[in-house]
RNA sequence: CGGGGUGUGGCUUAGUCCGGUUAAAGCGCUGGUCUGGGGGACCAGAGAUCGGAGGUUCGAAUCCUCUCACCCCGACCA
């Protein structure tokens, strides 16, 4: 392992990649755009995984499980559904390879399949094709139903786990027999999301709705968390649709109502991915490496002893263990690194760049005193305390800094949303400082379009909490009745 | 998919323009000794058909042709 990562104001860009495959977080793989997600990214997946599905669960949903595989005559059924996807689907044409006449395995042309299967890049169709089985009277709904797949997209560009092209996710899919319950679903979703993103990740996160060209292929609304990395850019990091009845009348799903009517029913699809590790990276990290909110760090308190010799290891360890076991009575999760084969200062750095909530360290002079060293890795401060007071001290330690690394970037995406009243000022606060810009917006396309092509700033989302006011439109000047957040994006 | 770039021990690279001993260095790795409160030192080792195929040549990492892969910048996207 190389010593120094690249700074993040020297090439934030850079500083991401390296940081990523230095924490052992992933590495890309053999096959172009696909990531192999390491031991340790994989554990910071399953403590995000972990909570968001319990909270699922205790909004009423179900796991299932549905094929990877999607023929391609469901794909077509939704025609803005297929505009949005069909440039970056992986299609699957053959089922069989033979040997050729040099002993090469190629693709055995006589096996083809008669109808292309889609590689999901999102299961929306195949998942209304099953519920027009499932949905037959307004008793069987609703349906809350969510699964964790993965799903590819074939991306031509990519990066470690802002997109790839196979990418690990949940979708939800729910039907509901009235439009407003289905709104209301895909609203209390978006809540899920940022309660998850700013009390786990500790990321603040803006609630708001897409605009027309943003927004999902096939919804009428989608909902979405936005977050702001520590460059300036934004990073979309949830959503969740209103999808009304588009793909019920697609696939045709209706319920009989109360009323013995035929209805179509109301849709809602929800997700959030693999992305989710790129934003909790470009939250909270540092020039020394990662910085892991204590909800989501695979280790919380690593303890690392000092030592010369069999004996004094033997001593500490003697010392270590009763910790170690209070620690865990708390369920706070320990690792004792008394490896032989590194030193102490190597631990320290090692641990620093996996973003270890705390380190304990403890030698032979902390032995004679009672006591151990305490460093706090977002912070990088150190302390020396008394063993009994260790525990509690580390219970309120690790809830300080989840608590403290929210508010630290809380304070810096406060201080990035800029209100701006024209499109110079608009110009200059995207060039010099970033972040997202407020701005009146006059609601058309044309105008978000323009300023894309001008700026590269898309429109991240109308807040929820905006109010309703009128003024001129930052760039057009025609009147406006919303003002909505830009920034530059991920 | 357009423009640019790079492929040399596990990693990062030098050497390529201008062909000529046994392909070089740092990190990492193995063994050992000393060490141990912030990536420690020294000694001794192992490890490369120079991305692949073909060609030119007495001789190719170096020149030519083809091919593959990856990276960066654009268009597209969670």
């Amino acid at each position: 392992m190389s010593k120094n990562l690249t700074k993040r104001n020297e090439d934030y860009s850079k500083w991401y990649n390296e940081l990523v495959i230095k924490a052992d977080l992933a590495e890309n793989s053999g096959v172009r755009g696909c990531m192999v997600i390491k031991p340790y990214g994989f554990a910071i997946w399953e403590k995000i995984q972990a909570e968001l599905d319990r909270m699922f669960k205790e909004t009423g949903h179900q796991n299932a499980y549905f094929p990877l595989f999607i023929p391609k005559s469901y794909f077509s059924k939704e025609a803005s559904h297929v505009d949005g996807f069909a440039k970056e689907c992986a299609v699957v044409t053959h089922y069989r390879l033979k040997n050729d006449k040099d002993g090469k395995i190629i693709v055995d042309e006589d096996a083809k399949l008669e109808e292309e299967l889609i590689v999901r890049p999102t299961s929306e169709t195949i998942i209304w094709d099953t519920y027009r089985k499932w949905v037959q009277s307004y008793r069987d709904l609703p349906l809350l139903i969510n699964q964790w797949a993965n799903v590819v997209r074939w991306e031509m560009r990519t990066r470690l786990f802002l997109r790839t092209a196979e990418f690990l996710w949940q979708e939800g899919h729910t039907a509901h027999a009235t439009e407003q319950e289905a709104l209301i679903e895909a609203e209390k979703m978006q809540g899920v999301y940022a309660d998850f993103a700013e009390n786990f990740m500790a990321m603040p996160v803006i609630k708001g709705v897409k605009t027309e060209s943003e927004r999902f292929a096939g919804a009428l609304e989608t909902y979405a968390i936005e977050a702001l990395m520590q460059d300036g850019k934004a990073l979309q990091a949830g959503t969740s649709h209103f999808l009304g009845q588009n793909f019920a009348k697609a696939f045709d799903v209706k319920f009989t109502s109360k009323e013995g009517k035929q209805e179509y029913v109301w849709a809602t699809s929800w997700g959030v991915s693999t992305r989710l590790m790129g934003a909790l990276v470009m939250t909270h990290s540092d020039d020394k490496g990662l910085v892991l909110p204590p909800k989501l760090a695979p280790i919380q308190v690593v303890i690392v002893p000092i030592y010369k010799g069999e004996e004094q290891l033997n001593l500490i360890s003697e010392k270590v263990q009763p910790i170690i076991d209070k620690l865990r009575a708390k369920g706070i999760s320990v690792k004792f690194d008394n490896r032989d084969t590194h030193k102490p200062g190597w631990k320290f750095a090692e641990y620093e760049l996996k973003g270890v909530p705390l380190r304990i360290a403890i030698g032979p002079r902390d032995i004679e005193n009672d006591t151990v060293e305490l460093a706090r890795r977002d912070t990088l401060t150190k302390e020396i305390v008394q063993q009994e007071d260790l525990v509690s001290i580390i219970e309120k330690l690790l809830a300080e800094i989840q608590e403290s690394l929210f508010t630290k970037a809380l304070a810096y995406r406060d201080s990035h949303i800029t209100e701006v009243a024209n499109f110079d000022e608009f110009k200059e606060v995207l060039e010099t400082k970033g972040g997202f810009i407020l701005a009146y917006w006059d609601g058309t396309a044309e105008t978000e379009e323009k300023i894309k092509e001008l700026t590269k700033a898309t429109i991240r989302c109308i807040p929820n909490d905006t109010k309703n006011e009128s003024g001129s439109c930052v760039f057009s000047g025609k009147p406006a009745s919303v003002k909505v957040l830009f920034a530059k994006a991920y």
